[in-house]
DNA sequence: CACGAGACCTGTTCGC
DNA sequence: TGCGAACAGGTCTCGT
């Protein structure tokens, strides 16, 4: 499920809860139960167990794709990867399939962390800065600016596309929102972001902006096996279109790969200089 | 420095 | 219908 909006969504969900589902804000951990040791990053199995009991969960935040429950004394942080999802269910029953880590709350509750794919990784550190220290700025941040990203684009000499994804230039872009947002700001995925004209770069800026508040409005995009509600899949205007009509201009949308990723865009729309 | 390929994994969809 | 190939929302590491 995840790129920013998606992991945004279920970050809300655990901190506000639903109808039927409390928040896992103030409650208190009792113990902890990996299923798949991978799936811990750091520290240890044993040192997991130790470490967590008592402990309360007093804030839930994101940092790009990272969910962070701030503890008493510690945070743990999860990345969900490419097929990881995170579940409030009762303490109780059996666990699915692809659960790999369970958390278990005082209240009969517990967070299930589930993972087909079991890419995702679940940190317990000090300090999240450990975990999240390499990130680049958050795009929806108020400092996050256009005069800011331009300059970036200027300090390298990158494909557009690889550049969007590397979560060191920008956190919390994937696959979908980098495609969506290059479409919207009318830039060829291959284009040399130093070659990049100011104006381009804050109509970049706008883009991306403007395609993640959207799709987090709409709880990001459900496609596939996995589905939690989303529905901006139903709005793309390049991923996953590949010889439907642009939005823009109809001409078909062309797919190629760019570092082994699909990568959807109007030819027409999206020339490069 | 910039890029491509391979690895890590399981499940679904596509093509013959 | 069956079966292997290709593909999937991510990121790391290695070789060129």
């Amino acid at each position: 499920m995840p790129e920013l909006p998606e992991v945004e969504t279920i970050c809300r969900y655990l901190r506000d809860g639903t109808s039927t589902t409390p928040s896992l804000l103030g409650l208190v951990i009792k113990s902890a139960q990996v299923l798949w040791q991978r799936s811990l990053a750091t520290p240890s199995v044993d040192e997991f167990y130790r470490r967590l009991p008592g402990q309360v969960i007093t804030k839930i935040s994101r940092r790009g794709k990272f969910i962070l429950f701030s503890l008493t004394r510690d945070s743990l942080l999860i990345h969900l990867r490419m097929s990881g999802d995170l579940l409030v269910e009762p303490a109780d029953t059996l666990p699915a399939l692809h659960h790999r880590i369970l958390i278990f709350f005082q209240n009969g509750k517990r967070l299930a962390f589930n993972d087909a794919r079991k890419f995702g990784r679940v940190w317990l550190v000090d300090d999240p800065e450990q975990v999240t220290g390499g990130l680049g700025p958050e795009p929806l941040a108020a400092n996050f600016t256009a005069e800011d990203l331009y300059q970036r684009l200027q300090e390298t000499h990158r494909q557009l596309k690889p550049l969007l994804l590397d979560q060191s230039f920008l956190a919390g872009l994937g696959n979908i929102y980098v495609d969506e947002s290059l479409n919207l700001a009318r830039l060829h995925p291959l284009e040399n972001s130093a070659l990049i004209t100011e104006l381009q770069a804050v109509r970049l800026w706008e883009s991306i902006r403007q395609v993640l508040t959207e799709a987090i409005l709409r709880n990001g995009a459900s496609i596939d096996w996995v589905y939690r509600g989303g529905d901006f899949q139903n709005y793309f205007r390049a991923y996953d279109r590949a010889g439907q009509p642009c939005i823009a201009c109809g001409t078909p949308i062309q797919r190629i790969k760019v570092g082994q990723r699909g990568t959807h865009f109007c030819p027409n729309c999206q020339k490069r200089a």
